[in-house]
DNA sequence: GTCTATAGCGGGATAGAC
DNA sequence: GTCTATCCCGCTATAGAC
């Protein structure tokens, strides 16, 4: 793996183990063993990095879409909080949407509109899920998609908060069976 | 208001707009038309100012449900999602336990240990408020009563953060009311 | 591509005058 | 109680050798 691949990798962690703002190009550089200075050659300023870490979850994502293969579409659904809940598993992390939606106020316009495609790509993913599990029986007529997508985007990334806060280690899973079964057809 | 009163107020702002480790003895300092020096009369130390904000908000809270007084449970609930509504509303502020979620592993001992101490006492109260709707009757009888405050609370604290990233205007309100036509009576 | 060295800033914190 | 002055530290970032 080379070093840039590398330094994203850790940065990932500690990003979200620690915030944008609670980790350095020091950290990294420990990680790696070689100087924070290098680290400059790849990523210009924080914001660049910062810049190719919401890149590269986006493209991680699409990655994990297509891995999924051809699967019904509930089974996408409790992949999806699989996933976030293998997150929570890894050292307590948290979703790096809720980092930086922490950290917000402190980030360049730059980062803040690649926050915003990264959530929206997630957000219209959902959608189209809930909208294949309605049509397949499994999740109930007249359920509001939009809205529900926003309720799990939601549940998801404060689960993560919590159940670092409380040691929960279940917790994602927990709340999307709660939430399955309000939205189950019955 | 004396000092020690403002800098709690301006330090409670800044942390749910900026994070923890986003503003700084400065900043409040800027705010109250003081020098920082003058704050370390009040707070010894960054976690010190951390304790104080922390038991604020547990103070607040508690003086909030004392301040609901007779209203019928599902009332109660609904003024906890306004509650939060409103914080979102101001300047897209978000949920101050989310804040310190994120930035948890840079706290020390005694901050986790308060952190937990208010999520536990908003848990509590949000768990009695859910048996009295049950008892009443608004909310369906087998809901189970953690799960579903553990389910309210992670909604909550990423639906603020998703409004500012989103810039929804409503997105508490409306989770609110999706979680609820599911929790229903029917 | 990685290094040493350093600039420049802002952070938390302390000492001591007023 | 608030101030000035200062310390020490860690941060981002740059220059230039290797």
């Amino acid at each position: 793996m080379d070093t840039k691949t590398q330094a994203i990798k850790s940065a990932k962690a500690q990003l979200q183990l620690k915030g944008f703002n609670g980790f350095s190009f020091q950290d990294i550089a420990d990680d790696l063993g070689i100087r924070k200075a290098s680290l400059h050659y790849y990523f210009s300023s924080k914001e660049d990095l910062g810049l190719a870490l919401i890149s590269d979850y986006e493209d991680a994502f699409l990655q994990w879409t297509l891995s999924l293969g051809e699967v019904k579409a509930l089974t996408k659904l409790e992949r999806f909080f699989d996933m976030f809940q293998d997150m929570s598993s890894d050292k307590m992390k948290v979703c790096p949407t809720g980092v930086f939606c922490i950290d917000y106020n402190t980030l360049g316009t730059k980062m803040k509109t690649a926050l915003l495609e990264l959530h929206k790509g997630q957000k219209e993913w959902i959608e189209q899920v809930l909208r294949e599990c309605v049509s397949d029986g499994d999740l109930r007529k007249g359920l509001k998609i939009p809205e529900v997508a926003n309720l799990i985007l939601s549940m998801v990334q404060g689960s993560l908060q919590i159940a670092r806060l409380t040691g929960s280690q279940q917790l994602v899973k927990n709340n999307y069976h709660s939430l399955l079964m309000m939205c189950r057809n019955r």
